[in-house]
DNA sequence: CCATTAAGATACT
DNA sequence: AGTATCTTAATGG
């Protein structure tokens, strides 16, 4: 009936009894690029914690644009999800795939059993919080405070730090797509950015120059 | 080849 | 910064 589920990572992570319980109560669930895991409205039952695989989280902002929240990876999980998980409440966020992996969904009535009883749980969660509370800081500052260069360079870095090279495989549109811009305007900045010898731009692939990374970490560093 | 799609260019709001 | 429109270039059948 269940799957076998063999993860060394979690392994390491959690002690063995949880670890058990883990494979026994997760849905082991995969999931393939573009497909969207959770959506605005729907309530959610269990939370994702991701095994394999990108997962991009989105926000509705006033105008009903989407807007890249942050991203999840390899073993991260979703705040939100556990805040809607415990007050059943509907889901403020959208989920999609960036690309082909795996999660595994934890059961409600677990989560809070669990955070009394594991203390690698409650380290967990807590740290999932931590992370995912930084990372929307991050955001709020560049959204609120950075111009749309800074933006980009953001997004690019994120992108990177995700895979490995020193170049990004994505379409000028798919950025507009995530940050709630339009195809020219990413175009135009990264001409500019490429006359400046930051990047260097390709069909569906940018690559990232030393002035780049220089750049990135300074905001005060636009034009 | 041709169709599709990414990206460049220009002009206007 | 965003929209509309057109042109050019790359990609894959």
């Amino acid at each position: 009936m269940k799957k076998a589920i063999n993860n060394a990572k979690l392994e390491s992570l959690f002690e063995k009894e949880l670890v058990k319980e883990l494979y026994q109560y997760g849905d082991l669930k995969y999931f393939t690029a573009g497909e969207i895991i959770m959506d605005y409205g729907k309530y959610i039952r269990s939370m994702p914690v991701i095994l394999k695989g990108t997962v991009k989280v989105f926000r509705k902002d006033a105008q009903g644009k989407e807007i890249l929240l942050y991203y999840l990876s390899d073993n991260e999980s979703c705040s939100m999800a556990y805040g809607c998980c415990i007050s059943a409440k509907k889901s403020e966020v959208k989920a999609v795939a960036e690309e082909d992996g795996e999660l595994l969904a934890i059961p409600f009535v677990k989560l809070n059993d669990w955070l009394c009883q594991y203390n690698s749980w409650r380290d967990y969660i807590f740290n999932s919080f931590n992370e995912r509370f930084l990372e929307l800081l991050n955001s709020i500052d560049i959204m609120a405070f950075g111009n749309m260069q800074h933006r980009v360079r953001q997004y690019l870095n994120a992108k990177h730090d995700l895979n490995d090279r020193n170049s990004v495989l994505v379409s000028h549109h798919q950025i507009a797509d995530d940050l709630a811009s339009t195809r020219v305007v990413i175009s135009r900045i990264l001409k500019q950015m490429e006359n400046e010898g930051e990047v260097i731009l390709y069909r569906n692939e940018i690559k990232l120059n030393k002035l780049f990374f220089q750049r990135v970490h300074k905001p005060g560093s636009e034009e």
